[in-house]
RNA sequence: GCCGCGUUCGUCUAGUUGGCCCAGGACGUAAGAUUUUCAUUCUUAAAAUCGCGGGUUCGAAUCCCGCACGCGGUACCA
């Protein structure tokens, strides 16, 4: 059975990097018919972010991603937060120092600093392992009375790792191959801080062999430290899950992996929700806040870093990909092989386009629903038939719901300023006495497409050695105020004889002569 | 510095056992068609000497070696 885990730490919002791994998780662990649970890893007490955890479960419920186990849904491999299993992990932290898989460290956090500093000056790096153990202050060197007094005047102290001299480890990653590393490089991790809680190192371990986790699939900034997680796993006499060291998520320009600044810069969200920081008030934009569907986010995600591989059906020399994918076709066609190892450089445009295209398969229903609530919001009372109409006939032209009012507004109220540049551009000299006659045209001829259509465009323009272009533009900027929107006459349709002429005669009143104006 | 990972159109990528690849798709870009306008839609185009340099081979994006560059890690943070 596969038992698969998203664990993220709560300082704050999550990222949409972690995002990805949690869905990369979900999709595994739905199309292995196996298990995903979220488990919340708090063992810095100085990092909590109030408010985090509960943002992290909002976000995956928007998104559509489902824990079978964690935090909010229980479980019976619980708890799952690891503040809430403190007391679990000395035991195994005892067990690592009797088997001399790690010794006791009394060095205080400003010597390690002056040590630091020192190195520094010599241009070198100070790393606390096999080479330089011996000369710190730990169990390694101390006798065993004096390492015993000084546990029981209560002296701080942390367990370190201690890595073996000079042994290759190999971490086997699902993605990248073997990966080896030689101990000798590697530093003794801490495990177990002075504050009696363990580090990640340590929680993890722990919790993923409890927790009865196969499969690891974790960000590539993990991969330095796999070499001591496949150690202790081996230190505890564990199986080790297998792992998956997923590429970055690269910010759209420039070099680096993709950060906060980098979405306030360029104007895009990095994180799911809106997120407003209890520390310093800071607010930083969400996708779903920006009016992003979720099926549009999950969608691009899971492209950023993984393909299907061939669309079925397509022929072999001019392969077609298939990108517009639901939840269930990403469970279906996800595999761990066709995650790439480069990074992936984040691009606004792409998931603009996803977001387009998601907003066309929604219902008429749900959109005129959306359009009916903003209609509402600005005062208007309009019928919910002539709503739907209108979000039936606009809805191709949107991307986000917010757009929906500044590009139907003209169907439920008149126009109260004319676009300046467009009254310059089309509304020429004489352009007054040809709305004044189309508003006779449109007051005497039956008021229907086909009758309209003859009397305007043929009879008047046509006929008349008249520019389409030039009239009907202006047309359309007396009656919506600015020349973008669906067929004319269609709208003049939908707004009714009264209503149009109405906008035609007040247009013609304060545009005027229109090249006179100021 | 050291260790590790990576490197195919501007971007995401296909390419899994070397020949069907003088490299395919998508986004973006450009042009055209459609429309009275904008958007949509459709068609077409430009766009990668497969990071560079050597090899192996009849044949390499695909195998080997070296180099360069980028990224990640190097905390009593995760």
């Amino acid at each position: 059975m596969v038992r698969v885990r998203f664990a993220p730490s709560p300082t704050g919002p999550l990222h949409i990097g972690g995002v990805r791994t949690a869905l990369y998780n979900y999709l595994f662990a739905r199309q292995q018919g196996g298990k995903m649970i979220l488990r919340i890893e708090d063992t810095d007490q100085t990092r909590f972010v109030p408010g985090a955890e509960q943002y992290i479960i909002e976000a995956f419920q928007w998104l559509g991603i489902e824990f079978d186990e964690g935090v909010h849904e229980g479980g019976p491999y619980g708890p799952y937060r690891q503040s809430d299993r403190k007391a679990l992990y000395r035991q195994y932290a005892d067990q690592l120092l009797e088997g001399g898989w790690a010794y006791y460290a009394f060095d205080r956090p400003e010597a390690l600093d002056a040590k630091r500093k020192e190195y520094e000056a010599e241009k070198k790096t100070f790393q606390y392992d096999c080479t330089t153990r011996q000369q710190m202050d730990n169990s390694l060197v101390l006798p065993a009375e004096e390492v015993q007094r000084r546990i029981e005047s209560g002296e701080p102290y942390v367990l370190r790792f201690k890595f073996p001299e000079n042994t290759d480890i190999t971490v086997h990653d699902l993605i990248r191959g073997d990966v080896t590393m030689n101990s000798r490089l590697l530093d003794d991790k801490v495990l177990f801080k002075s504050d009696g809680m363990p580090t990640y190192h340590l929680a993890n371990i722990v919790d993923d062999h409890l927790m009865e986790i196969t499969h690891v699939i974790r960000g590539e900034e993990w991969l330095p430290s796999a070499p001591l997680h496949v150690m202790l796993y081996e230190a505890f006499g564990w199986q080790a899950p297998q792992f998956a060291h997923l590429p970055l998520l690269l910010k759209p320009e420039g070099n680096g992996k993709l950060s906060k600044r980098d979405g306030d810069r360029l104007g895009f969200p990095v994180f799911p929700l809106e997120w407003h920081d209890p520390k310093s008030g800071e607010v930083s934009s969400g996708y779903r806040e920006q009016g992003y569907l979720p099926q549009a986010v999950v969608n691009m995600l899971a492209l950023l870093g993984w393909n299907p591989g061939k669309r079925e059906g397509g022929n072999g020399a001019n392969p077609v990909f298939q990108e517009m994918m639901t939840m269930e076709e990403l469970i279906r066609l996800f595999s761990i092989e066709h995650i790439s190892k480069n990074g992936a450089r984040f691009n606004l445009d792409k998931a603009r386009w996803f977001q387009h295209e998601y907003f066309q398969q929604l219902g008429d229903v749900q959109v005129a629903e959306m359009l009916g609530a903003q209609v509402r919001e600005h005062g208007i009372e309009a019928d919910a038939e002539y709503v739907a109409r209108v979000a039936g006939m606009m809805k191709e032209r949107i991307t986000f719901p917010s757009e929906l009012w500044d590009t139907c507004c003209y169907f439920f109220q008149a126009p109260t300023e004319y676009n300046e540049k467009d009254v310059a551009k089309r509304w020429q000299p004489g352009m007054p006495e040809h709305m004044r006659r189309i508003v006779e045209i449109l007051d005497t001829v039956p008021f229907e497409y086909d009758a309209l259509h003859k009397a305007i465009l043929e009879d008047y323009i046509k006929a008349g050695g008249l520019n389409t272009g030039a009239i009907m533009n202006s047309l359309r900027l007396a009656v919506v105020g600015r020349t973008v929107g669906p067929d004319m006459l269609t709208l003049i349709l939908m707004l009714g004889k009264e209503e149009t002429i109405g906008r035609v005669e007040r247009a013609v009143e304060k545009i005027g002569e229109g090249s006179e104006r100021e």
